[in-house]
DNA sequence: GTCTATATTTGGATAGAC
DNA sequence: GTCTATCCAAATATAGAC
């Protein structure tokens, strides 16, 4: 089975050889979408461009699509790369015995992780790029992290899914007002335990 | 005074041509600002190229740079388009006797006027074209938009700055969940009344 | 896998005739 | 105020040599 996938008369030297190469390839890869993150958080989302990235790796812009096929598809891989991330930090996550501490931690999580990379965030929940649509592949990505922070909704006893939208409506908007008005501050930040407060003893009550 | 804004020793009949040949510059500059909008809205924020627009209205390119010096002044036009609108439908709303039905008014006003128009709620609310910044007149009335938003809020007793900054949050949170995630539903927007209970309660207590 | 060369398109912007 | 002509720069992308 394993060895339909590549060449079936391979030596053990060119599978070796081959590995490297890959490796090698994966390693180039990987500079490339570390240089577009820096390159998203400095310039903007939208001032991207194929040819200062690849300048950016000392490469000629064509040898990008060695790489990447298209922009969308280094978009794509940010995309990616960024909701992997937010369902990594997630995952980390862990349900203690009091809702209010959990929906705490969950605010806290998601807003600094906006806060972090305005760039990152307009990929991920503003559709800002014009044309850009993630591939099923990433798209299944974000779906993965919707379905984790509902699960986490429900741990705690919330399964209406108006609770889940209005949560996700009062920790996103906080994230959004951060980042439009307090660029560098903490207005906003600093407002999370309260809305956490508000929104507890509504859907709570005062058990 | 008046007279030093243009040729001291117009003639009547010059003044005249002034006039007619001013109101025809303004009337083209609009249609070249409605069909921006509509390019906007379709084609999205950062899609707009001066080319297309020029095309639109059935002009040469560079003909635009008669009404626009450059692209940014294009946004900055639609930028403060926008700010006055929404000032505009702030100023419609009356201030009655019960404090939650107001806020109930501001948060269907501003989250009708957000869904609208993802383009324009981008361009008002959301950093999102590179490099472009409102310019001080512009910007003013953006200003003028939150001073009338917070004096709305201080008519109902709300003077606390972190209290006005939890209601935006909450209303632009539900305003950029249904923009993402709901582009043409009404998901969010039936959790306003809602949201406003909840917010009301946790403001005004048990009154 | 990287380069040179090149195609093609598009973009914003200016000069100058009419 | 609009056009022609033009510039210049940048963009994405492909073909083919090495």
């Amino acid at each position: 089975m394993a060895s339909a996938s590549a060449s079936a008369s391979a030596t053990p030297t060119e599978s070796r050889r081959r590995d490297r190469r890959h490796l090698r390839h994966e390693a180039t890869k990987e500079e490339i979408v570390d240089k577009a993150w820096q390159m998203v958080q400095v310039e903007g989302l939208n001032a991207l461009s194929l040819r200062a990235l690849a300048r950016a790796v000392d490469m000629e812009p064509q040898s990008l699509y060695t790489y990447f096929s298209s922009k969308h598809a280094v978009y794509d891989r940010l995309f990616l790369d960024g909701n992997r991330e937010l369902l990594a930090r997630f995952g980390q996550i862990e349900a203690g015995n009091d809702p209010e501490d959990l929906l705490r931690s969950i605010a806290r999580l998601f807003v600094t992780f906006a806060t972090e990379d305005e760039a990152r965030y307009q990929l991920l929940f503003q559709r800002t790029i014009p044309e850009f649509e993630p591939s099923a592949d990433s798209y299944a990505v974000a779906i993965e992290v919707f379905a984790k922070a509902r699960a986490l909704l429900e741990a705690v006893g919330l399964d209406r899914g108006s609770d889940f939208d209005l949560w996700t409506a009062l920790v996103a908007g906080l994230a959004s007002q951060q980042l439009a008005n307090d660029h560098d501050g903490d207005r906003y930040l600093l407002l999370i335990d309260e809305a956490v407060a508000m929104f507890a003893k509504h859907v709570f009550g005062n058990r």
